[in-house]
DNA sequence: TTGAAAGCGCTAACAG
DNA sequence: CTGTTAGCGCTTTCAA
């Protein structure tokens, strides 16, 4: 910039004025600045802005995998509205490991993001206090923070999966299994909260064996569909937990020997209307979700001070065959 | 830092030794800084060090569209091989525009990544010359740069796409069809030629009407797909250019009345296997795409210079079903 | 082992 | 309309 100055014969300020496109200053000068700053091939180094400033115009998305299909939509949500905003999406993937939550948080606001968008992984978020004293926004989603009070947008977990049961109870099935994600995990509680309250509604007993709670690779979803398929009281429908437990189960079931089981997943997921049988699902708006949270996370930005808010956002029943079918006994 | 400092009653550069680990520190000193770093609940302004040092310790992705189940993978091996590398993931999407990916990689310049990953979408990239000059190291994925020279990592589309159509034909079929993405994407031309030369090895003519390249929305493949499946010279087999559009054909197929019609993809899809037919693809390997892209980057970064890189990453075919099905006349 | 001073490139505040 | 000065928070240099 200074360089520019020299160039331009004028001074910095009015450089800096140029670029950042303030008023007064005369045509005739801009058109010299302009002509420098192409010329040097200049551009505005926004690390000493962000020194200055105090701002960075970005903001930071802690997710669980970004390769995860669940979370592609409400991170391109997050970047649209970022991008509306003027600032720059910077993310990472916490693989669902507490610590390496915290490693990233703290990353990003070592590098002072203006705010910060986070999937929880952990369940203490304590160590985000200073940052939020700071003047760090902070807004969860999916799940709430632990020990910490801050703005939340999440889906309606137990609902929904107390309507899907209930959608397959409605149908005829008694005997039931959920699989969930692990216990740790909020959302997989109420879900199985969700799960528990439709049965006892319809005055069904829940045999502990019906229920799986943890990790959701495909070894062990496999494992455990085929044990709740077998033995003395087998289940003849399944509730899976989320969109990655689903598509195992979907392969599991399509290997399977046997009278059909009915299936309903938790999220929806590409294809679903085109597997035999097309999968029902109660679906969450993954991109809806993203939005919302972008958008309080901004406000927060903006000025706007209020208590912490706790949005939560609908659930879609989707019924398309898998969910409908009847017990086959 | 200066309160840190003023509080554990040592200098400022102690502090900073104490904070990044330097030698040169005694064990007592060490200790009442730290003590004085919790109690401030201080954390190293990274803007500040960035301005200080020339570099940012992060690399930015530029890509089509984050929620393209396509790039996911390739997104998490990039942000993989940076955090191997100590540094952050900032992404974006280009959404195919040209000004977009220009205003993005700029944007990205300006906070002064150390260098870019990019899925070009315009093709001509000399607006990064001074950028590169001044130090940025640029890698591509995918396609190629326009007018300049840099590394480049490829999947074989050529080849992929012949090797496909020539599946196709060796299973009997003769008016093969292919939907291609939009002209301007070079891969789009490139797969366009590996089905021309495979129809030509076979000796086969190519009815203009049988292949279409423009947008990949659902409207259009859906149409295209529709017209070349009716008329006087129907095709029997089709080779879908992009996992975009495979999906949509699928679920065109899904609905078309008529006898079966083979289909080839290109770019594998979670449930190709579990569609009915089982969809048969000529795979690419998106995590190993941006995994080379992000260690050729890396190389760069720590000074190796050497003339760029075109490297080509080979392609799989996978044989499930639907392109093994033989023409129906 | 420690610290003082200079300066990275920019913008806010205040002159002219 | 334009320029000068100070300083954002850190690291580098050099001296103690």
């Amino acid at each position: 910039m200074k360089d520019v100055a020299a160039r331009a014969g004028v001074g910095l300020k009015t450089v800096s004025r140029v670029v950042n496109g303030e008023q007064g200053v005369s045509v005739d000068t801009e058109h010299r600045v302009r002509e420098a700053i192409t010329a040097l091939g200049f551009r505005r180094n926004d690390s000493a802005r962000t020194l200055r400033k105090g701002r960075t115009a970005s903001i930071g998305l802690v997710l669980e995998d970004l390769a995860d299909p669940f979370y592609a939509p409400l991170s391109r949500a997050v970047e649209e509205v970022a991008r509306a905003h003027g600032a720059l999406l910077i993310n990472g993937s916490s693989a669902e490991s507490p610590e390496r939550e915290q490693e990233l948080v703290l990353a990003l606001c070592a590098r002072r993001v203006d705010g910060l968008v986070i999937i929880p992984a952990g369940d203490d978020h304590r160590y985000l206090t200073p940052e939020i004293d700071a003047g760090v926004a902070v807004t969860f989603v999916d799940r709430a923070p632990g020990l910490i009070e801050a703005d939340v947008v999440r889906s309606d977990s137990y609902g929904g999966a107390r309507e899907g049961t209930a959608h397959l109870l409605a149908h005829g099935h008694r005997r039931v299994g959920f699989l969930g994600d692990q216990p740790h995990i909020q959302t997989a509680t109420e879900r199985l909260r969700g799960y528990r309250d439709a049965m006892a509604e319809s005055g069904l007993p829940v045999d502990p064996a019906w229920t799986s709670l943890g990790p959701t690779d495909p070894e062990r979803i496999s494992a455990e569909t085929r044990r709740m398929l077998t033995g003395p009281r087998p289940v003849t429908a399944l509730f899976a937990g989320n969109n990655r437990t689903t598509v195992t189960v979907v392969r599991e079931l399509a290997a399977h020997q046997g009278p059909p089981v009915a299936l309903m997943g938790f999220d929806d997921f590409e294809l679903a209307e085109l597997l035999t049988p097309p999968v029902s699902v109660v679906a969450q708006d993954p991109a809806q979700l993203g939005r919302t949270a972008a958008e309080l996370l901004f406000r927060r930005l903006d000025g706007v001070t209020e208590p912490p808010r706790q949005l939560t956002l609908p659930i879609r029943l989707v019924a398309r065959g898998s969910g409908e079918l009847h017990p086959y006994e």
